[in-house]
DNA sequence: AAAATAGATTAGAACCCTTCTAATCTATTG
DNA sequence: CAATAGATTAGAAGGGTTCTAATCTATTTT
């Protein structure tokens, strides 16, 4: 009982990584372990770069980007932009979207199943929708 | 016929911006013209700088985030953010929502009658909804 | 109308987040 | 186990935005 391949593939991380491509190195291991294995969250650069250090993980700032644009080229987190100036990136993928907290600066999932558009524009000639972000911006009520 | 007050009112700029506090000055009322008199546009700071230098005023890009902030604050213009590190101003306050290009990185309006939700979530405790914001981002077809 | 003053503008420095560089290290291949 | 392609790194550079503190100007006061 040391590996639970289907339950919640503690090595498996490394063929995850493998199946996108990315050579499993130690720090986009340490990464893939804080990001993809918790639940949901919405991380900074900044913010992640702090956690893994914290955690006891050498990691550069420049690794921290590296690795995050290469999850998000993969598929296995999702770019946010709400504010000028910091992007967040999304460990959940799956079709949903996002309260913005606006005193605060933070995120928050709406499930998918929560907002339902009933008309959409068609695309101009030559494009074609990629994505459609909802961002439901939040102030505190009094 | 020097003054057209209800058709375009070119001294009325003054009295906009009066009504929204801020005061008439030379640089202000220079941007007003520029970005309130036209059609619908969406600026950078950087661009309308150039655009400003061009059109023969001379303003510093300090006045011109100053400004765009201010108006912005005062519902002349509304802040649309798409891409991290790039702030774009729209000068349309209109109910409405936008394509981006991906591949310009460019916005386009979608009326507001052509995007239509028939579910939102419900705002969490303590916050109000302030604006829904949709954008739908396009990448060129093949 | 002149003086006073509160607010606006300015150039340039500072700032923050992000990307780049080119040197070093390491996972994989042969 | 050597070779090599790719990854990591510290620090510099970059781009957009904000700050600073000095100067200027619209408005108010006298």
């Amino acid at each position: 009982m040391t590996n639970q391949p289907a339950e919640r593939p503690f090595a498996g991380t490394i063929d995850r990584l493998r199946g996108v491509g990315l050579r499993p190195t130690r720090q986009r291991l340490a990464l893939a372990r804080l990001l993809l294995d918790g639940g949901d969250r919405h991380v900074s650069a900044e913010a992640l770069h702090q956690e893994a250090q914290e955690a006891g993980f050498k990691i550069s700032l420049a690794t921290i980007y590296n690795t995050l644009h290469q999850f998000t080229q993969a598929g296995l987190l999702r770019e946010v932009v709400v504010e000028p100036g910091r992007s967040y990136f999304d460990t959940n993928v799956s079709d949903h979207h996002h309260f913005f907290h606006a005193d605060t600066g933070s995120l928050q999932d709406i499930p998918g199943d929560q907002v339902a558009m009933n008309l959409l524009p068609a695309a101009p000639d030559g494009t074609e929708i990629d994505r459609v972000d909802v961002i439901v911006r939040l102030k505190k009520s009094d």
